[in-house]
DNA sequence: AGCACGCCGACT
DNA sequence: GTCGGCGTGCTC
């Protein structure tokens, strides 16, 4: 007897643990397919991890699989193993983690291939015409005959569904289906484009790189802005491909790299597979089977896309490490790098981080007396790719600007060399890290800020629709004609975010284009790219934006960056703001002098000495890493420690401090019982510095843990306490997350 | 996750 | 006296 060993389809701690389960006779079950299986009065889903021939449940409980819901297996034999160790390192549920290797409409069986029926001739001239002679009143079916003499087609354009059943019942003709591809783009390879040509630095790079294909390697790919770091991982993807093997690349977010997406679609034609959110579920299970199948051996993707499930994986490649995206922000939270890590690992591949402003804690890894296992081997590219200097970077102090009388949100620098930019028939690209006209409203007798009275967060005018809108939860008001709390006509609106800066541009330069890019212009499909468009074609030449303009865009016009307000990002309460801003300059700054225009940045900010500002502007990456890691170390942060937390949040404030109170308790009680109490520095329960979100109070129990402290059996005790946490309060359990806010 | 079993309050 | 609240336990 064979048994099937399932993890049934259903996301909770109590049944995630194998299931045994009799393979009736003559049914193929393998490991890694998707099953249905009784579970208790109702049928599920389950993956099949292993078969065995023996079962220690006793036999009268075993039921027998009822059927597979696709022939082969949906999770491959390596992609079984990196779910039971994400099952691990995560602590999350296997089936969590299954669930990622897969297409979620697959389960369920709710898209299947698409197929197209085409109606064939079945009958030989001779038997045609004794078929007309015998039914020479069936004038439908006879025009039908005689137009599949000229080769089959599909039924769909077959208006005469009646005439057709009757000849197929007839034997006359016959249906055959074929699959159909949802693929969204199809490149053939003729219009692929040419390889540019290398410089010396970039050539060094692949040849190091393709060196490491047969044998495996780990490298960090850092790359001054224009370097062409993107020509280096093509070259290497074209050499994998060659010997055989195949390559996935992973974007922060393919909304945002179009052209990363263009390029590597123009390099590999229809070798190449994209799996990204806005795929409808056909397309995306339809490019998951042009992958599974070797059809497509490159896949682009974000963060999930390190789950694709290749063969013979030979190089994966992490544009733009540095991005937060790469980890999950929620179940399971686990870090794209980190799995990208092990999978390469796994199959002896290349590991290839490439970025202009890698992490702290990625660097760190490519620096001397590393342990080998976290070893990542560091290649720099320290030229631009078409010869050209970095932008040069003028630092505005806008206290100066504001002694002298300008009050404007642009310096006379910044305005000047806008004026000139235009003048000069170039393009600038505008940034300021903030959406909405004005970030606060505040009033001028009292000091009240309107705050959202969900989330503790203050309120954002948006001009078109005159109203304050919380970026938290989406909350709108109506603003204020006097102060809520001293009842004051003093109401002034505080602060410039994207709109009010487009505003600024179109008053102060009439004969400015101005395009807008954030999250309120791109919310419609494609509106990423028909802005881009308007950008490229040069029907707008100044293009304002948040963050979204500040990765990976490569428009050779672009003579002027201006940098709105550098603090945005600087004084956030989280340690790694500094980094941010310096990561967030930097590549904007990056933006300009792509091509034959040289670029100028200005960058605006009342912190002018600050060193993130000050190495931002010098493009010093190195210093900067110098600075912030001195800083770090001292102040005991991520990566020199491990900062994990449980969050907890509920509508009832006092149940959610109860709880949060009695798990830092119980933490306490866990790490002098364990002795991990010196390796650990339990900063305890505390409000969340964002206090409530979406109505919702939040408390949170913050621990610090070295290097020498078991990760595993804390973050585990963690993890149970936060699976106890009382009802009506959620908790939730991360480890070094993107923020602590 | 569901669903059943099971022990204490307000109601036809 | 019953109907039903949701606490605990089980699903191969």
């Amino acid at each position: 007897m064979t048994y099937a060993n399932v993890i049934v389809d259903l996301s909770a701690e109590a049944v995630d643990r194998q299931f045994s389960y009799a393979v009736p006779e003559g049914m193929d079950v393998q490991p890694g397919q998707l099953v249905q299986v009784p579970f208790g009065p109702r049928t599920l889903e389950g993956f099949v991890v292993s078969l065995s021939d023996s079962c220690n449940v006793p036999p009268e409980k075993v039921k027998p699989v009822c059927g597979v819901v696709r022939e082969e297996p949906v999770v491959l034999p390596d992609l079984m193993e990196l779910a039971e160790w994400m099952h691990v390192r995560y602590l999350c549920n296997l089936v969590d983690a299954l669930r990622l290797m897969l297409p979620a409409q697959m389960r369920g069986g709710r898209v299947r291939e698409r197929t197209t029926r085409w109606a064939r001739l079945n009958l030989t001239d001779g038997e045609l015409e004794a078929f007309i002679a015998a039914n020479p009143r069936a004038k439908k079916q006879i025009e039908l005959l005689k137009a599949l003499k000229d080769g089959d087609m599909e039924t769909a354009g077959i208006e005469t569904k009646s005439a057709l059943k009757a000849l197929v019942d007839k034997g006359a003709v016959t249906i055959r289906e074929s699959e159909q591809r949802r693929t969204p783009h199809a490149l053939s390879n003729d219009e692929r484009t040419a390889d540019p040509a290398l410089l010396p630095e970039q050539k060094r790079a692949v040849e190091t790189l393709t060196a490491a294909l047969s044998g495996g390697g780990r490298f960090l790919l850092h790359g001054v802005t224009g370097s062409g770091k993107t020509e280096v991982y093509i070259r290497l993807i074209r050499r994998a491909l060659e010997m055989g093997k195949s390559a996935i690349v992973l974007v922060p977010e393919i909304a945002l790299t179009p052209q990363m997406v263009a390029w590597l679609h123009g390099r590999f034609g229809g070798d190449a597979a994209v799996l990204h959110s806005a795929l409808s579920a056909g397309e995306r299970f339809d490019e998951w089977r042009r992958i599974r199948s070797g059809e497509a051996r490159v896949v682009i993707g974000a963060r999930s896309a390190v789950f694709a499930p290749v063969q013979n994986l030979g190089v994966i490649v992490v544009d733009e490490e540095h991005e937060t995206t790469y980890q999950s922000d929620h179940r399971p939270r686990y870090d794209a790098r980190e799995v990208a890590w092990k999978r390469a690992a796994q199959h002896g591949a290349v590991l290839l981080l490439g970025s202009a402003t890698p992490s702290i804690s990625t660097y760190m890894r490519a620096m001397p007396g590393v342990r080998p296992e976290n070893r990542l081997a560091l290649i720099e590219l320290r030229q631009r790719a078409n010869g050209r200097p970095l932008p040069e970077v003028e630092i505005v102090d806008m206290r100066g600007e504001f002694e002298r009388g300008n009050h404007s949100i642009f310096s006379a620098k910044l305005a000047t060399e806008l004026r000139a930019c235009l003048d000069g028939g170039h393009q600038a690209m505008l940034f300021i890290n903030r959406r909405g006209h004005s970030t606060f409203v505040s009033c001028r007798k009292c000091g009240y800020v309107v705050k959202c009275d969900q989330c503790d967060v203050s309120m954002t005018w948006h001009q078109a629709e005159n109203a304050l809108r919380c970026h938290y939860c989406g909350k709108t008001l109506p603003p204020p004609k006097a102060c809520p709390r001293c009842s004051s006509a003093y109401i002034k609106y505080f602060g410039a975010g994207t709109q009010k800066v487009q505003e600024e541009v179109r008053r102060l330069f009439p004969d400015a284009r101005v395009a807008r890019m954030d999250v309120d212009t791109t919310r419609e499909k494609d509106a990423h790219e028909r802005i881009l468009n308007r950008f490229r074609s040069g029907e707008a030449n100044v293009l304002v934006g948040t963050q979204m303009i500040a990765k990976g865009l490569d428009f050779p016009n672009v003579a002027l960056v201006g940098v709105v307000a550098a603090d945005l990002s600087l004084n956030l309460p989280d340690f790694r703001s500094v980094e941010r801003t310096f990561q967030l300059i930097t590549q904007v700054a990056g933006r300009a002098g792509r091509a034959d225009v040289p670029g100028r940045v200005v960058v605006q900010t009342y912190d002018p000495d600050h060193y993130g500002i000050q190495l931002a502007a010098a493009q010093d990456y190195r210093a900067f890493y110098t600075r912030e890691s001195a800083y770090r170390r001292a102040a005991l942060y991520p990566p020199f420690t491990v900062i994990a937390r449980i969050i907890y949040s509920g509508r009832d404030a006092d149940a959610v401090q109860a709880a949060a109170k009695a798990a830092e308790k119980a933490l306490g009680e866990y790490l002098d019982d364990t002795d991990a109490r010196a390796d650990t520095i339990h900063l305890g329960a505390m409000e969340a510095p964002i206090k409530m979100i979406r109505g919702k109070t939040r408390w949170q129990v913050l621990l610090k843990l070295y290097f020498k402290a078991d990760l595993e059996a804390v973050a585990g005790k963690m993890q149970a306490l936060a699976d106890e946490a009382p009802a009506g309060t959620r908790a939730e359990l991360e480890v070094n997350p993107n923020n602590l806010f």
